[in-house]
DNA sequence: CGGGTTTGACCCGCGC
DNA sequence: GCGCGGGTCAAACCCG
């Protein structure tokens, strides 16, 4: 498993935009958590200065310069998935035009090696939409088991977990302080089960989509 | 009655 | 050591 080891998670601010038509969280798979463990360069990234810039004042960018002043993110395990994985983003990214109507964006983390015995966190994937609802529909079942009024913010932080037995995924949804409108998920673990909805026929085309862009 | 939500209390890591 | 702030717990509450 690829998060294993004294390991502890920096957001680098990475943001990467999809389609606006699409309008649900994606499942978290195992795709998904590997975009935190590729190399990625400003060549390979094109567009990465003006997505970077058009989001610092964003909280998620705090971090999102590496030591060399280059955007990077830093590879501690590379498989085929994670491969695959940023291959898919970077054409996803390099097809589309850079524009404010564009409302999903991945942002990437770089992993950090800790010193010492601390608690190793979940692989995390966050994202951000435009949206009227605070949940979006990602498939999964969720049990909201909190809510904080995070600081300089007026809007609270909903917390939630997967309704699944033994399945410990969590998931944070709020408002971004700048522009209320935008909803930021946060996805923290990994479903060790298939989205509830695969037994129905109720899920939104919108949906499929997405996931067809992660498979 | 069972499952989900609300909400104040509590826990814990971190910076000073 | 202390205070702050984010994350979680759990009892009370709500609703179908």
């Amino acid at each position: 498993m690829q998060n294993q080891g004294l390991f502890e998670e920096q957001d680098m601010g990475f943001f990467t935009t999809f389609p606006q038509s699409l309008t649900s969280c994606p499942p978290l798979m195992a795709s998904h958590q590997s975009l935190k463990a590729f190399n990625i360069s400003a060549d390979a990234l094109p567009h990465s200065e003006t997505l970077l810039s058009s989001l610092t004042s964003h909280k998620h960018t705090q971090h999102l310069v590496s030591d060399s002043g280059r955007p990077q993110l830093l590879s501690l395990h590379r498989s085929t998935s994670n491969f695959r994985a940023w291959g898919e983003v970077n054409e996803c990214l390099e097809s589309k035009k850079m524009s404010a109507d564009d409302q999903l964006r991945v942002s990437a983390m770089k992993m950090k090696r800790m010193k010492g015995r601390r608690k190793v966190r979940e692989p995390r994937f966050c994202f951000k939409t435009k949206s009227e609802v605070d949940v979006l529909d990602d498939g999964y079942k969720w049990r909201k088991y909190g809510q904080k009024v995070v600081k300089n913010t007026q809007h609270p932080r909903s917390y939630y977990r997967c309704t699944q037995d033994n399945c410990r995924v969590k998931k944070r949804v709020e408002r971004l302080a700048e522009d209320p409108r935008m909803v930021i998920t946060t996805y923290e673990g990994r479903h060790v089960h298939s989205p509830s909805h695969d037994l129905d026929d109720s899920q939104p085309p919108h949906s499929h989509q997405l996931n067809d862009f992660f498979r």
